[in-house]
RNA sequence: GGGCGCAUAGCUCAGUUGGUUAGAGCGCUACAUUCACAUUGUAGAGGCCAUAGGUUCAAAUCCUAUUGCGCCCACCA
């Protein structure tokens, strides 16, 4: 049987195999069910332009294991999948398409462009969804949703129509973050700052009626076009006595005033400032303060316009420099300052934004954080790890209203239609037949959409169908994202949530970290660092990928990747390829009938096989209660160390020797058969492949229970024991490789000295395994044993283990050695001893930290008796 | 300017409420191949837990300060 079986793990051959299985058979679907309870996972919407990254595999891997985990243990597991529709971004992509056939949007249109979008979609944006059933996801495929589905989107308007019925949305003109080459205004969490080097510029303003001049400073200097006024603070001594004095604005010969407002910084620059009342948030609150005018230069495009006079049509970074030079052959650039500055850049094409002022709709966000910030702190939703629950209340706490419109053709478009004679709006989840006011039929809508995010954030709820299913599922469990989106989704959700349903949108929220290069940057197309997860797959398997990024993921830190950390995963899956392989070369059906806890409680299993079995259900227990907090990484180990390293390294080798066994065949078949479930979370297709060469019952790991903890089972005393025997086994083979007698060994005797008749019993028992182990012909365990001369001898604690070797051995050296170890022990000796000498120590450590101590100590002296007599012996 | 994270073996990192001898993976050294697995096994070397104070019977772990690196937020032109 065994030959049928390949020596090497071949990923290629199973997992397409087994996840088509899975989905024919609807294993991932879930339905309300009374006799289970809910647990719930609703997707991050992936973008329908997107492809898989590692961050994706990461985000999805967990989830999976959540789900998969959950469903095991019994739960209706819902796993939600989706897709968002992505405005800007999906629009640019088609954009870029189109470009191809020399093709602008307007040049066809809005109708034509969004029926390319959505052929587009059709065509490509399913590549994401195909990815993520490569990662082995169990989502309930049937119940896919996207965005800008019917009913999603009859959700979308139905809220606006809500918000602003309760007053929370309106609409006005105020200066925003505009995106010259999207062109489209951004919300503030679009506008991604980041620090540049750029310069302080100092001007040099003359008044109307003197030849002098006042000085301000500007990073913009283009922006001086539609400067109109300069402001000083009132308390400052060197101009106060200008305020209120006339400037010719240079280059458009405008006549400004010196104003004075307290906002401006008395030390920075030349203490005065120019004010640009439509291109700067500071100044526009300025500008309405002071009853300013408000000038717009530029262009939607970032092309200066009619209003910056000769400069028109110039680009604005161009229009800058033009300008520098006119000013300074004009004397009026007094100097140039190196300055470092933080600029906006559109998240979508990381252009540097222009403060902007135009008119947009806007949600009022202070309402609506309320409660939010209410839930997050009364415990109701909690973050994983708990320190972003900070940078949550803290964003919270200081929200600004959201710019919700966007000057774009794909998306949700605004609910609101104007009539074109009188002007009215008309805020409406369906197109009216005739406005309400004047009975006017030329009706139209608003041409902006909606920001993405207004959809997302109703991501929790708007994805259900039907009421059946919302009052089951929702409040959803678990929601598993990244750091970068809590702002921009997880917080709104919340917000949308307690709003619309009057309910939270999930219990928690696991942050975890990014996905970094090994040298900690981000991965990115642009920085030709990325490994892609499908290349991973196809060198190393699925499970190797999941297992390897699972085990490196410690809670909520980032992940720094290379391509190597894959092998670790790869070679998981062949150990557990090939301990398969040879537990089925004893293939016996009838193993599946014994009852484990029957077994046990006959109470005539070997110490080794109620030692694995121990370790098991200790194992089993550190994995869930690692799994119920999240700390995933910690699970994947214990999983991985107990299989390599105790069930194989030590268990099979122990029991090879006796394998026909009937109690070692139950055991190792038990043992297998439940570890297979334990892993099946972390490594779904490797695991259902094996499973389902062994004897099994039902038709699908996937569907077979989490195995049930057996206290019973688990026996510290039984693995102290184990752990001696180890201890032996390593002392010997350590022994025999100091010496570089891996050969001869063989024809020596070991003897081993214990202290007294019972432990001379025990370890007497175990002799064979010790002997196997140590491939050794003759071993003799004895409870006292005089040292001969030229023997090399090792001290265990309260055991000596000695080979008798006339003549090869150099005794000089050894009681070298054992003096040293002498030493050392009596060094330790001595600190325990202080420690217990001392009375706050007794006074206040725990009962058993004492009483461990003084074992230590015990066990010490013990130590030292063995050390000293053996060293007598070799003299 | 504010906030957060990190500093532990040659490298990449774990170390959960303070409590045995600080762990893993990779790398390194030596040995082993008719044995389920060389994608392997056995054994080994390698740590002043960033620095300086403090709290405590006890500190990698808690507190304070310092240094270095990284991230996020913020309207100083």
């Amino acid at each position: 049987m065994i030959d049928e079986i390949p020596k090497q793990y071949n990923p290629k051959d199973v997992e397409d195999k087994w996840y088509k299985f899975w989905e024919e058979n609807k294993l991932f679907s879930a339905k309300p069910s009374i006799s289970k309870k809910p647990f719930c996972i609703v997707i991050p919407p992936p973008n329908v332009t997107g492809i898989l990254h590692m961050g994706h595999a990461l985000n999805n891997t967990i989830q999976d294991i959540l789900i998969r985990y959950q469903r095991m243990k019994g739960f209706e597991a819902l796993w939600m999948p989706g897709t968002d529709h992505a405005g800007i971004a999906t629009q640019n992509v088609v954009e870029k398409s189109i470009a191809k056939e020399n093709l602008k949007r307007q040049d066809l249109g809005r109708d034509k462009f969004i029926q390319r979008v959505w052929e587009w979609k059709e065509q490509y944006g399913s590549t994401i969804i195909h990815q993520l059933k490569k990662l082995g996801s169990s989502c309930d495929w049937q119940r896919l949703r996207f965005t800008m589905d019917k009913e999603y989107s009859q959700a979308v308007r139905e809220v606006f129509v809500w918000l602003y019925e309760k007053g929370l949305i309106y609409r006005g003109s105020y200066i925003i973050n505009w995106c010259p080459r999207c062109q489209t205004a951004l919300s503030d969490e679009e506008a991604a700052h980041r620090t540049l080097q750029g310069n302080l510029y100092y001007l040099k303003y003359p008044f109307k009626d003197s030849k002098e001049f006042i000085v301000v400073a500007t990073t913009r200097p283009e922006t001086m076009l539609g400067d109109t006024a300069v402001a000083v603070n009132p308390k400052d001594k060197r101009y106060k006595k200008l305020i209120g004095k006339t400037l010719i604005l240079p280059l458009v010969n405008r006549q400004i005033k010196i104003i004075a407002d307290s906002m401006v910084d008395m030390k920075f620059g030349s203490g005065a400032v120019k004010v640009t009342p439509a291109h700067d948030p500071n100044d526009y609150a300025l500008g309405k303060k002071h009853n300013l005018e408000f000038i717009n230069v530029m262009h939607p495009d970032g092309r200066m316009n009619t209003l910056a006079g000769d400069y028109r049509d110039m680009d604005r970074f161009e229009a800058r420099e033009v300008i520098l030079e006119d000013l300074k052959e004009q004397g009026l650039l007094q100097k140039v300052e190196p300055h470092q500055l933080s600029a906006g850049h559109c998240y979508r094409c990381h252009t540097i934004v222009e403060p902007y002022l135009s008119e947009q709709w806007f949600v009022k966000m202070k309402p609506l954080a309320g409660p939010a910030i209410e839930a997050v702190k009364k415990g109701k939703i909690k973050f994983y790890p708990k320190r972003w629950t900070k940078v949550y209340l803290n964003w919270m706490e200081n929200i600004q209203d959201w710019c919700i419109s966007r000057q774009i053709w794909w998306g949700h478009r605004i609910p609101v239609y104007y009539c074109r004679k009188c002007n009215e709006p008309i805020v409406s989840k369906a197109k009216p037949a005739s406005c309400l006011k004047c009975k006017g039929q030329d009706i139209y809508q608003d041409e902006d959409v909606l920001d993405t995010w207004f959809s997302s954030w109703l991501w929790p709820f708007a994805t259900f169908k039907n009421q059946e299913d919302l009052k089951y599922f929702y409040p959803t469990s678990t929601l598993v994202t990244a750091p970068e989106i809590i702002f921009f989704w997880v917080a709104r959700m919340i917000m949308a949530s307690l709003e619309f349903m009057r309910e939270i949108p999930f219990k928690d929220v696991y942050i975890h970290g990014t996905v970094r290069d090994i040298e900690g940057k981000k991965m990115s197309k642009s920085l030709g660092n990325i490994i892609d997860p499908l290349d991973i797959i196809n060198e190393y398997g699925t499970d190797a990928l999941r297992f390897s990024l699972i085990s490196i993921t410690a809670q909520g830190q980032d992940v720094y990747l290379s391509k190597e950390r894959f092998e670790q995963g790869r070679n998981f899956a062949n150990k557990l390829w090939n301990a398969s392989r040879f537990i089925l070369m004893n293939p016996d059906a009838s193993v599946i009938k014994t009852d484990l806890c029957l077994l046990f409680k006959k109470d005539d299993l070997s110490l080794v096989n109620r030692w694995i079995l121990s370790r098991f259900y200790s194992t089993l227990k550190s994995v869930e209660k690692n799994l119920e907090k999240y700390q995933f990484n910690e699970a994947a180990n214990l999983v991985y160390g107990f299989f390599w390293h105790e069930f194989c390294d030590w268990y099979l080798e122990l029991i090879k020797s006796n394998i026909t066994d009937r109690h070692n065949q139950v055991v190792m078949y038990k043992i297998l058969e439940k570890f297979l479930r334990v892993l099946h979370p972390f490594m779904p297709f490797i695991t259902e492949e094996i499973w389902q060469k062994l004897p099994h019952e039902g038709s699908s790991i996937m569907l077979s229970s989490w195995p049930h903890i057996q206290e019973d089972i688990i026996d510290k005393k039984i693995e102290n024991q184990m752990n001696e025997v180890c201890e032996i086994i390593t002392t010997i083979r350590n022994m025999r490789s100091e010496l570089d007698l891996t050969s001869g060994l063989n024809n020596l005797e070991v003897k081993i000295s214990c202290v007294n008749k019972i432990k001379r019993a025990f370890i007497e028992a175990l002799s064979p395994d010790i002997k196997n182990l140590c491939r050794l012909s003759r071993l003799s365990v004895k409870d006292e044993y005089r040292i001969l001369k030229g023997e090399f001898v090792n001290v265990l604690k309260d055991m000596h283990i000695a080979i008798p070797l006339q003549g090869v051995i150099d005794i000089e050296k050894q009681i070298e050695k054992i003096n040293l170890k002498v030493q050392k022990t009596e060094a330790d000796l001595k600190s325990k001893q202080a420690m217990l000498a001392n009375k706050n120590f007794l006074k206040n450590a725990p009962v058993e930290i004492v009483e461990k101590e003084r074992e230590k100590l015990n066990s010490l002296k013990e130590e030292l008796k063995k050390l000293k007599g053996v060293k007598n012996g070799l003299r």
